[in-house]
RNA sequence: GCGCCCGUAGCUCAACUGGAUAGAGCAACGGCCUUCUAAGCCGUAGGUUACAGGUUCGAGUCCUGUCGGGCGCGCCA
C-alpha cells in the first residue's frame, strides 16, 4: 500500500521538478505514516514540510501544489491538507478490503517477505560459558536472539543461528579444578579442603565429582596434606608483598594514578592473590592428574553441561544451526594465523613479555593484550579469529547478541576487524540488559559462581516456555526490565500472552461453533467482503494491512518487541469486535464475510506468534 | 574520574527513529454474562516525558549541561 502511494507521489514530484518548483537535483525522501487518529485519514505524508525549505515556499501552499499534481487513483477516496502541511490520504473501503484476500490466500506466509531474498545474516546469541546451567539472564538473550532471528527471516533474510562455545581457556580449567576438589571431598579429604570462593559453587559440580568417583574410584585421589602443601605454596601472595613494600608516598601516588582509594587497591590485590592461588591450583591439578586425568574432570563437566544447555534451549524452542567451538579455533590454527597477520601489519606488538593489539589506532581507549606473558592467548585473541571467521564465511551481516555488561568490548572487536582489513559495519552488536528478577516483591540475587540463581529451566517449569518467551520479547532489548516471577507465574489476564492467545483460541472456537451449526466455513474465501465496513471492521482490516509493515520495521531495527505490541493491538481490536458483533447471528452473506475477517485475524495472530516462537492454541 | 546505556501516568512498559491532542496493561472507581469462551468488553480518572538551555515549521525522540539509576574501564571471560 505504501509502495503504491509512493508511486503516486513520485509522479507528483517529477511534475513539480519539471515545473522548477523544487530543485531538480533534490533528493526526495517520501515517508508515509499511519495516522494516529481517524480524522487524519489512513496515511499522512509530510513531504510538503520537508520540501518547504528547498522550494522556498510555505508548506501548506506547497502541499496544495503537490496534491494538484497527484494522479488519480481509485483506492484514494479523499485528500486533505491539514495542520502545518500534512497531506492526509483517505482510502476507500475497497483499499481496506483487499488485504483480506491476501491474508486468506497467503495464509501462514502472509506478512513474510520472499524467503532468502535479502541478506545472509548470522545471529550469534546466548553463547554462555559451558560452566553451568543457563540462568534467566541467558533466557532473555535466548528469547530475544531467537525472536530476532525469526523476524529477520520473516523479513526475507537468510538467517543462521550460532552458539559460540567457550570450551577453551582458563574458565574451563577452573571448572575442572572445581570438580576435582568436590571429588576429593567425596573421596575422603572431606571438609578439611574447602572449595575456594572463585571456583564454581553449584550443586552440579558436586554431582560431577560424585559421578567420577563412582566410575573411577580413588584413581585421582591425593592425601590432604599433599593437596594443601602443594597447592598453597604461595601462602603470601607476591602481589600483596609488592603492595606492602611500597612507601606511603608511593602508595598515594599509585592510588592517584589509578584513581582508586587505598581500600579499593587492597581489594584489587586481594583479588589478584585469590586468582594467583587459583592458577597455582590449576597448575598443581594438571601436574598431579596428568593431561588425561585432568581432561576426565574437564570433559565430564563440559560434555554434561553442554548437552544440558542444548537440551534446555531446545525445550525453549531455540535451535541452532551451528555450535561453534572455541577450541576448534586453536586446532585449526585460525588464532595463530590471525595473530601472525596482525603482527605482520604491525597491529600486534610485544611489550613486557606480552603481545598487545594496537586498538588505540582504531579508536579504542587503550591497547589490549592478546597473548599473555605466560604464552596463553586471551579470550580476545580467540574472539578476533572468531569474528574474522564469521565474515570469511560470507555473511553480509554478523549479529552478536551480548549482555550489556560487555558493551565496553565492542570497540576492540570492531578495531580488530578493521586491522584485518574487514568492514566493521558487517558486525552488529546488540545488547541485552539483564532482567532484574522479583519474587514476593523482593529482588532475587543472581551469581553463577555463588550458585544462587534461578535457572532458565526453573523459569520454564514455573511459567512455561511460551509465557517466558513472550514476556522477554515484550521488552526492548536494551531496556532495563523488571521480571516479576510471581506475576509471570500467575496465569491471569495480567500476562499479555494469554490475552493474545485467547483471541486466537476464541476464533478457533467460533469456527467450531459455526461448523456445528452447519455453516460451510470452507467458502469464506468467496465471501462478499463489501459486507464489511463498520468502524471495528475497518480497524481490524487496517491492522491486518499493517502486519507486513510491522515485520519489516521490526526486522530493520532489530526490535522483535514491536511484534508483541502489534499482536496486543490486534487482539484488543478483535476482542472488542467480538463483544459487539454476533458473528453467527448475522445474516448469511454478512456472516460469511465476518467469518472471513475472523479467519484473517486468526491467521495473522498465528503468524505473529510464530515469529515470537510462541504457540497459538486452538483452545484454552 | 572517563566511557556506554537508561530516566515517560501510582506500578510495568509503548510511541511507526523528528510529526498533529504522548498511548496500552495493571492498580482505583462505575457499568456489561438465560445470547458464538467474562482468560473478554464498555466507561471514568490519572502527565510540565527527571531538570535547564539549544537546533526548526514541529522535540519524549537530535545537541549541550545538570541531577538520578545501571553497566564498563584486568596479562578475567
Amino acid at each position: 500500500m505504501k509502495d503504491q502511494l509512493s508511486g503516486l507521489f513520485a509522479q507528483a514530484m517529477n511534475t513539480l521538478k519539471a515545473n522548477k518548483i523544487i530543485p531538480d537535483d533534490h533528493q526526495v525522501n517520501l515517508v508515509f505514516e499511519r495516522t494516529r487518529q481517524k480524522e487524519h485519514g489512513d496515511f499522512a505524508c509530510n513531504v510538503a514540510m520537508m520540501l518547504a525549505k528547498p522550494a522556498r515556499m510555505n508548506p501548506r501552499k506547497l502541499a496544495e501544489m503537490i496534491v494538484e499534481a497527484l494522479p488519480e487513483d481509485p483506492l484514494v477516496n479523499k485528500i486533505e491538507i491539514a495542520g502545518p502541511g500534512f497531506i492526509n490520504l483517505f482510502l476507500n473501503n475497497d483499499a481496506h478490503l483487499r488485504v483480506l484476500s491476501a491474508v486468506l490466500e497467503n495464509a501462514e506466509n502472509f506478512g513474510l517477505a520472499e524467503a532468502n531474498s535479502k541478506q545472509k545474516i548470522l545471529v550469534e546469541f546466548v553463547s554462555a560459558n559451558p560452566t553451568g546451567p543457563l540462568h534467566v539472564g541467558h533466557g532473555r538473550g535466548a528469547a530475544y536472539g531467537d525472536a530476532l532471528a525469526r523476524v529477520l527471516a520473516a523479513a526475507g533474510n537468510q538467517v543462521e543461528r550460532e552458539y559460540y562455545v567457550n570450551d577453551a581457556g582458563r574458565q574451563m580449567d577452573i571448572l575442572a579444578v572445581s570438580v576435582w576438589i568436590r571429588y576429593l571431598q567425596i573421596a575422603g579429604i572431606g571438609r578439611e579442603v574447602s572449595l575456594p570462593s572463585n571456583c564454581y559453587q553449584g550443586g552440579y559440580v558436586t554431582e560431577f565429582g560424585s559421578k567420577i568417583f563412582d566410575e573411577h574410584g580413588e584413581a585421582y585421589f591425593i592425601e590432604t596434606e599433599q593437596f594443601l602443601a602443594e597447592s598453597l605454596t604461595r601462602s603470601n601472595s607476591e602481589a600483596l608483598k609488592e603492595l606492602e613494600s611500597l612507601s606511603n608516598e608511593e602508595l598515594a601516588s599509585l592510588c592517584d594514578r589509578l584513581n582508586k582509594s587505598l581500600e579499593e587497591l587492597e581489594l584489587d590485590y586481594e583479588k589478584k592473590y585469590l586468582e594467583e592461588s587459583l592458577d597455582n591450583r590449576i597448575a598443581h591439578a594438571k601436574a598431579v592428574l596428568g593431561d588425561d586425568g585432568f581432561s576426565v574432570f574437564q570433559n565430564t563437566a563440559l560434555n554434561s553441561i553442554l548437552s544440558d544447555i542444548k537440551n534446555d534451549l531446545s525445550e525453549f524452542g531455540v535451535d541452532y544451526d551451528t555450535w561453534y567451538s572455541e577450541k576448534s579455533l586453536f586446532d585449526s590454527d585460525k588464532i595463530d594465523r590471525a595473530m601472525s597477520s596482525l603482527k605482520e601489519s604491525g597491529d600486534v606488538y610485544e611489550k613486557g613479555g606480552a603481545w598487545w593489539f594496537r586498538s588505540t589506532a582504531y579508536g579504542d581507549e587503550k591497547d589490549r593484550v592478546v597473548i599473555r606473558d605466560n604464552g596463553q592467548p586471551t579470550y580476545f585473541a580467540s574472539d578476533i579469529a572468531y569474528h574474522k571467521d564469521k565474515i570469511d564465511r560470507g555473511f553480509d551481516l554478523s549479529i552478536d547478541v551480548w549482555g550489556s555488561d560487555h558493551h565496553g568490548y565492542i570497540p576492540r572487536v570492531k578495531a580488530s576487524l578493521q586491522a584485518l582489513g574487514l568492514e566493521p559495519e558487517k558486525l552488529k552488536v546488540l545488547l541485552v540488559q539483564f532482567a532484574v528478577l522479583y519474587r514476593g516483591g523482593e529482588k532475587v540475587g543472581m551469581s553463577t559462581r555463588s550458585g544462587e540463581f534461578v535457572t532458565l529451566r526453573e523459569l520454564r517449569e514455573d511459567i512455561g516456555s511460551d509465557a517466558a518467551r513472550f514476556f522477554y520479547a515484550m521488552r526492548k532489548s536494551e531496556q532495563h526490565m523488571d521480571f516479576d516471577l510471581d506475576l509471570a507465574k500467575a496465569q491471569n489476564n495480567e500476562n499479555p500472552m494469554y490475552y493474545v492467545q485467547y483471541a486466537h483460541a476464541r476464533i478457533c472456537r467460533l469456527f467450531e461453533k459455526a461448523q456445528e451449526a452447519g455453516i460451510d466455513t470452507d467458502t469464506i474465501g468467496n465471501a462478499d467482503f463489501s459486507e464489511l465496513g463498520n468502524d471495528q471492521e475497518v480497524a481490524i482490516l487496517t491492522l491486518l494491512q499493517r502486519f507486513p509493515e510491522v515485520v519489516e520495521k521490526a526486522a530493520s531495527v532489530f526490535e522483535p518487541h514491536q511484534i508483541t505490541y502489534f499482536l496486543k493491538d490486534l487482539a484488543t481490536a478483535y476482542h472488542s469486535y467480538y463483544n459487539s458483533n454476533k458473528v453467527l447471528e448475522a445474516q448469511e452473506s454478512r456472516r460469511l464475510a465476518m467469518l472471513a475477517l475472523s479467519e484473517g485475524t486468526r491467521q495473522v495472530i498465528n503468524n505473529g506468534l510464530t515469529i515470537l516462537g510462541v504457540g497459538a492454541p486452538i483452545s484454552m
